[in-house]
RNA sequence: GGAGAGAUGGCAGAGCGGACGAUUGCGUCGGUCUUGAAAACCGUUGAACCUUUGCGGGUUCCGGGGGUUCGAAUCCCCCUCUCUCCGCCA
């Protein structure tokens, strides 16, 4: 949800939206609507104003006749205001719809266009040729990953992830919470239930809805991210400003329908069903939201960088960029097998987009304001194995741990063909 | 799955048609006292929105929605949620 009295008194807020695709005449409509809907209000509250009072009147008379009498025009009175109650409640509605649909204003910083104009912030390490087995072929050989029996199981874009694979990702899993812990991030298991509402709040529903699994017995739905459950654990509540920022890492299996995506990445981990990750989500003080958001991708970095994975960080265009999103970089690692970069993890700035919803705020010595909340990936992990896979993938199929993982998987180096 | 209880300000907890934006306690913040602190005492303290240069003024909010009434935290209807007990269970 947009800020309307920023959108009337800022013109850089107006272009900020206008920057996402949103046309000058929506905004300029939304903007006629509060106005009409502001002088509207103005007029219902002086007729409320004046309806009290004569209430309380009433109660003050003694004698009966002139108590009836009062009593009787009040009536006349409160009929006219009821018209314009609803006349008002009916144009508020019109006003909350179109506000809806305003996403939040892209930052100043965000490259203009649609989804070609990103643009490239830094690249690291090299691009290397193809490996001889992609990461769907190679999974199979080392007979870590099982496809095809998942299919017989689960359906499509299910898989079994087994033997070393899974130490792997444990591994995987433990890395990343001791590299978060040491930026302050509170390692969270979520619950991957949540409640239509939460859904909802989080910015989910409606537009997203065909990508949930719902069950519908209990009208609970699958969350396709922790992001949902972190977001909306400090839904109406107020933190202290000297408390933030607040950081979480949650860790949670992701549920995705995939609607749409019909013979796209097939083969493999890249796009499954369900995948488990770890997700950062921080409750930011609104000055400082942009030094958190570096601080994100700089994390980001520091775990692909360190898994030694070629990568390049770019910033998404506007016009690319979700409804909550005032800024967002993705890291797109190098997919050997296809011989391009694809994204592994990203992280956005949803300034107060998301926790104007939720009602969270934080207190200030000015006043209570509405809370910054930023995510971004730390380890989206069926992803990662696979770009392990191809990256550290010896001529022989065999594929080496990255050196900072070894720790974790005490004896595993490398994962031979079976 | 069965049975019952409840939802009021930061928290606890009164109020059950007009003097209630709401008694009281705790907590908060300020003061007195003290070398300092504690205790005690005095005072202070909800939110959102509209309006105003400011002082201020107004409206709404007692889980949510609807109804009765001149007037609702209080009466009626619907919904949601929470808790307790029994049963089952990793």
């Amino acid at each position: 949800m947009i800020d309307l009295r920023r959108l009337r008194a800022e013109q850089a807020y107006q272009t900020g939206i206008e920057s996402k695709g949103v046309s000058s005449d929506v905004i300029n409509r939304v903007l006629e609507l509060d106005e009409a809907h502001r002088s509207a209000l103005g007029a219902v509250e002086e007729m409320r104003s004046e309806a009290n009072a004569a209430a309380k009147a009433v109660g003050k008379l003694k004698d009966k006749d002139e108590r009836d009498a009062k009593i009787a025009e009040n009536s006349v009175f409160k009929a006219k205001l009821g018209e314009a109650e609803a006349a008002l409640a009916t144009q508020q509605q019109e006003l909350t719809e179109l506000a809806l649909t305003m996403p939040n204003p892209c930052h100043e910083s965000v490259p203009l266009g649609g989804e070609e104009d990103f643009r490239v912030e830094n690249t690291v390490g090299e691009q290397s040729s193809a490996p001889a087995y992609d990461h769907g072929a190679v999974g199979e050989l080392l007979g870590v990953v099982d496809t095809k029996r998942a299919v017989r199981m689960s359906g499509s874009r299910f898989a079994y992830v087994m033997g070393d694979a899974v130490r792997l990702q444990m591994a995987l899993v433990q890395w990343t919470l001791a590299k978060v812990a040491e930026h302050g991030f509170t390692p969270v298991i979520t619950p991957v239930l949540v409640r239509e509402e939460m859904m909802e709040l989080a910015g989910f529903f409606p537009t997203d809805r065909n990508q949930v699994y719902e069950v519908a017995e209990d009208e609970l739905y699958l969350i396709g991210t922790s992001e949902i459950a972190l977001a909306g654990l400090h839904r109406e509540e107020r933190i202290d400003a000297t408390d933030l920022p607040v950081r979480y890492a949650g860790y949670s299996s992701c549920f995705r329908r995939e609607a749409g995506t019909y013979g796209k990445d097939t083969s493999g981990l890249f796009r499954v069903h369900q995948f488990d990750k770890v997700e950062m989500f921080v409750y930011a003080d609104p000055e400082k939201s942009w030094e958190e958001l570096e601080l994100l991708r700089q994390i980001e970095e520091e775990i692909v960088g360190g898994l030694e994975l070629p990568y390049r960080v770019i910033t998404v265009a506007s016009g690319d960029l979700g409804a909550a999103a005032a800024k967002k970089y993705d890291l797109e690692v190098w997919l050997p097998s296809e011989q391009r970069y694809r994204e592994v993890t990203s992280c956005s700035n949803y300034t107060d987009f998301s926790a104007r919803r939720m009602n969270t705020k934080t207190k200030t010595d000015g006043g209570n304001v509405l809370t910054h909340t930023l995510n971004g990936t730390a380890c989206a992990i069926g992803r990662t194995l696979l770009y392990i896979f191809e990256n550290h993938q010896n001529p022989d199929g065999s594929v080496r741990i990255p050196t900072v993982l070894q720790p974790f998987c005490p004896g595993l180096e490398v994962i031979e063909p079976r």
